[in-house]
RNA sequence: GCCGCCGUAGCUCAGCUGGAAGAGCGCCGGACUGUGGAUCCGGAGGUCCCGGGUUCAAAUCCCGGCGGCGGCCCCA
């Protein structure tokens, strides 16, 4: 038996550290004033239609008739969708309506490293405000998400679908530039020489390609990027970079966490405006987030209004892949047990008793379910990651007076259990 | 959707010049009869990915699927 392709079964270690990350980002959205919405993992299909592009919704959502009602569903490919339909039935929200979703999403691409048919998003989205702080306020919550999970190398890039069209479309007058931009988007694997060549080879004239050549360098830190862009982009393109510069100035600032990129563009048809994408330095990943403005969507899914909005995901699963491979996050986050023994199999009624006496006390306790002998408890405990034994025979019913081992460091205390739960608690 | 490598026990793999399915670890039990992450002993567990072909005989050779891992495309 197996699970179909591209699932998997997420196992104890590496769910906990799931669980933890996800503890993390809720209290960190919270921090920021963000309220949770859940929305269903099935759509209708006619909801997700149209809002992705051409590849998305020929290929990548999974898509089916219900054999019992004939319509068509399909599952959420995203959490951006879902939120824009929730919000187009609900005119009377309070705007803006800041919300975080933590959920799975599934998508039909072919399996790869950190790559599955279905992966946990955190998404963060602020809908209502046409302002750079709506922008700034979702790549700073997610920026602090990621380093609070222990991506503290993690950082934004930064670019703009206006400037990307004034550029690429007005300057430039090229009709269609998606192709281009697919080239241009390669830089970070394939080098400035390669999409040079690329743009050369799907028929570009020379000097156009120079003048992307020179363009696309302009990336790094905002000051440097925001001087040659000033140079370079004509007397339309002021307003964007004038925009560009308020949110530059927003975004919590540490030498690295942020920059400009040019060559910077993402997938997918509904966004408008400012756009992020957010990377860890030290490893060899893939993005381990994105988003961005998206102030048209909402429009499409409401025939009476439109609501500008703005929003970022992390992917959750990428992030647990780079904790657990790369950076041992599996042991970290051990926490204190007390494996209660019982020495005789008829006292572990006793031990039963002493297990429910310090999980009442908060202290996370665990008791052999099987009646082993006491050689084979131990065992288990100690493989079980007990940071603590607490035996249980008759001399300690008799005197209530118990020993505790204490793992790491080979100690033995021997006191009563109230004392015990207190030195337990202090580890 | 495309390209490459791989597919034998829960895991890591050996066996593959075709000739009765193996090891280590893990799991379960026992011994050492109260605090040894030790040692020793025993046990369970496999349609050798699936289907077809070649052959007296296929885990082993051939073909096709499926799946995993890497990469392309794309993305979180």
């Amino acid at each position: 038996m197996s699970v179909p392709k591209g699932f998997r079964d997420i196992e104890p270690d590496v769910a906990r550290v799931r669980y933890k990350v996800i503890d993390e980002l809720r209290r960190n959205y919270e921090l920021f004033g963000f309220n949770p919405l859940e929305t269903p993992a099935i759509e209708y299909w006619e909801t997700l239609s149209g809002k992705y592009g051409e590849e998305a919704e020929s290929k990548l959502i999974w898509r089916f008739v219900d054999p019992f009602s004939n319509r068509e569903y399909a599952l959420r490919y995203d959490l951006t969708v879902p939120l824009a339909r929730y919000v187009a039935s609900h005119p009377e929200l309070p705007l803006p309506f800041k919300r975080y979703q933590i959920g799975l999403v599934w998508r039909h691409e072919e399996p790869q490293r950190m790559r599955y048919r279905e992966f946990m998003q955190a998404d963060a989205d602020i809908v209502g405000s046409p302002y750079v702080e709506a922008d700034a306020e979702v790549v700073n919550v997610t920026l602090k998400g990621l380093w609070s999970v222990g991506l503290s190398d993690a950082y934004v890039r930064i670019n703009h679908r206006k400037l990307i069209y004034h550029v690429f479309e007005k300057e430039l007058q090229i009709d269609n530039p998606l192709p281009i931009l697919r080239i241009v988007d390669k830089l970070d694997k394939i080098g400035p020489s390669g999409v040079e060549s690329e743009l050369l080879r799907v028929g570009m004239n020379e000097s156009t390609v120079r003048r992307i050549m020179e363009l696309i360098q302009i990336r790094g830190r905002w000051g440097e990027a925001e001087e040659q862009l000033r140079k370079v982009v004509s007397q339309g393109g002021v307003e964007v970079i004038n925009e560009l510069a308020e949110l530059f100035s927003l975004i919590t600032s540490s030498d690295r966490s942020s920059m400009f990129d040019l060559s910077m563009v993402r997938g997918l048809d509904y966004y408008t405006g400012p756009i992020f994408e957010f990377n860890v330095e030290s490893t060899v990943a893939p993005s381990v987030g994105g988003g961005g403005r998206y102030d048209g969507l909402i429009g499409l899914l409401s025939k009476k209004m439109d609501l500008p909005a703005t929003g970022a995901s992390i992917g959750v699963d990428r992030v647990v892949d780079i904790l657990v491979r790369e950076k041992q996050a599996v042991n970290a986050y051990r926490e204190v047990k007390v494996y209660v023994i019982y020495l005789k199999q008829e006292l572990y009624k006793h031990a039963w008793e002493i297990a429910m006496f310090l999980r009442n006390k908060g202290i996370r306790a665990e008791i052999d379910l099987m009646r082993r002998s006491e050689a084979k408890q131990r065992k288990n405990a100690l493989s079980s990651g007990a940071t603590h034994l607490l035996f249980v025979g008759e001399k300690e019913i008799a005197t209530s007076m118990y020993t505790l081992y204490e793992v790491s460091s080979g100690q033995r205390i021997t006191a009563g259990l109230e004392d015990i739960a207190k030195h337990v608690q202090s580890a």
